[in-house]
DNA sequence: TTTGAATTGTGAAAAAAATCACAATGCAAA
DNA sequence: TTTGCATTGTGATTTTTTTCACAATTCAAA
């Protein structure tokens, strides 16, 4: 199984959600110039794409947006349920807290930490949150994988620290801080600051 | 002038925040293979990266710090100052505004907007909040290129255009909307979901 | 002064990604 | 049935990006 392109994952996640879309609206069938329309990428990337998850479309009807969904769903492995944690329950914190309330997703959020006696054992956004120096049992005994640090930068690292030494393999660390870790672990870098210098960039110059 | 590819002005971001945190603490000197550490990247890249810039190094010292910080900022032309607006003081605008407020950037926050008429006229984390029926004046008066959407998903279109028809030219999207605008202009996508995602696939299987 | 060690900058090579272009397909309409 | 059309899937090609590898540079120490 040959390795696949970093944008190429995130491109596929994009056609899902467009899928997604398209299913709620009861549309049947798609063809890669919408598909690319929708997504905003172009529609022989789009075929190129699709080689990689392995599914094949007809020339008359194009995709079955079911299918299609479903086929990248598979591939991209999303199983039954993925549990993930968040660290950190401030502004940010609480923001996305409600934001994954909302998304019927296959990945849930399981519990949220935090060091704030205020906020310890208080429910955010449907999610209860516990105290951090009970995280890394937590993590052993629901075997998470995955993790959300929006705590203070300056906290970030001992965080992440902590996580990967209990088992999390995969963060989302939304903090300006960049995480040094030796293990293997996939981070996901979110800091707004860069986006918003990258939009710049772009726009009077680039 | 040749175009820069945006993985590139991605790590060039992070190089110069790196390169400030160590200004910050005082490092004079840094070496390709330090910088690479820091930022996460490998340090051949980091020197062809550098090439784009035009700042020579010296095989003795590296690269001095700060020449190498406002080389790479001139080049980003991050110029004197950016004016930025924020639409949609929710959870996540307000989490948003105060990060602004943290970082003493060039980018700066200039004004919020929202509907809601609870919020409209209120000053949150330093940034005055006006009526969304406002912002098009707003825009126009202020030559205001960029922006930060973060109202529900389902206004993001609305919003957006009204946004590229005043003269905005950039727009930072934290909604999941996949924005279809005519003109031309740079759009960052900033759905947390798709990191997340993203995160799961390279943990449990890529 | 000479040697040695570390590092830069960059041509060249390799690898990866995107694009092109078209045969193959399947359908609708004549 | 046949023709025409729009679309897919994919080899081939082009472009871009990354990696390699090493001459050139600088300095410190002998
Ligand atoms: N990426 C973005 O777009 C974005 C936007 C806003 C903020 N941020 C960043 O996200 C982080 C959080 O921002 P915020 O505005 O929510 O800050 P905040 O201060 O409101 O929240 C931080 C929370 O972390 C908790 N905390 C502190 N130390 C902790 C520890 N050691 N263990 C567990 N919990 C701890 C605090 O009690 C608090 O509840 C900051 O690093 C900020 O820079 C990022
Ligand atoms: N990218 C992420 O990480 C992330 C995280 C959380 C939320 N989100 C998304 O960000 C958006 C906002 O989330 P939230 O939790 O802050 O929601 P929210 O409901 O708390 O805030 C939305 C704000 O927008 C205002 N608003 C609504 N319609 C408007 C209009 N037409 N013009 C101006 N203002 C208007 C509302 O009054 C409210 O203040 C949502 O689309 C959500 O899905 C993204």
């Amino acid at each position: 199984m040959k390795r696949i392109a970093e944008n190429t994952i995130n491109r596929l996640i994009v056609y899902k959600k467009e899928l997604e879309r398209l299913r709620k609206d009861d549309v049947r069938n798609v063809f890669s110039h919408k598909l690319a329309f929708l997504s905003g990428f172009p529609s022989h990337l789009v075929r190129r794409d699709l080689m990689n998850v392995g599914y094949n479309g007809s020339p008359a009807h194009g995709y079955d947006v079911v299918e299609l969904e479903k086929c990248i769903a598979d591939f991209l492995c999303t199983p039954g349920s993925v549990r993930v944690i968040l660290i950190g329950v401030g502004n940010l914190g609480r923001a996305i807290l409600d934001y994954c309330q909302q998304q019927n997703h296959k990945i849930s959020m399981v519990a949220a930490f935090d060091s704030d006696k205020n906020k310890v054992n208080k429910v955010y956004h449907g999610i209860y949150t516990f105290h951090i120096d009970s995280i890394k049992n937590f993590i052993k005994e629901n075997d998470i994988k995955v993790a959300i640090i929006t705590v203070p930068a300056s906290d970030a690292q001992e965080i992440a620290s902590a996580l990967v030494e209990s088992g999390v393999r995969g963060i989302v660390n939304f903090t300006p801080a960049r995480l040094q870790l030796n293990e293997e672990v996939y981070i996901e870098n979110l800091d707004m600051m860069l986006g918003l210098e990258k939009v710049v960039y772009f726009v009077d110059g680039g």
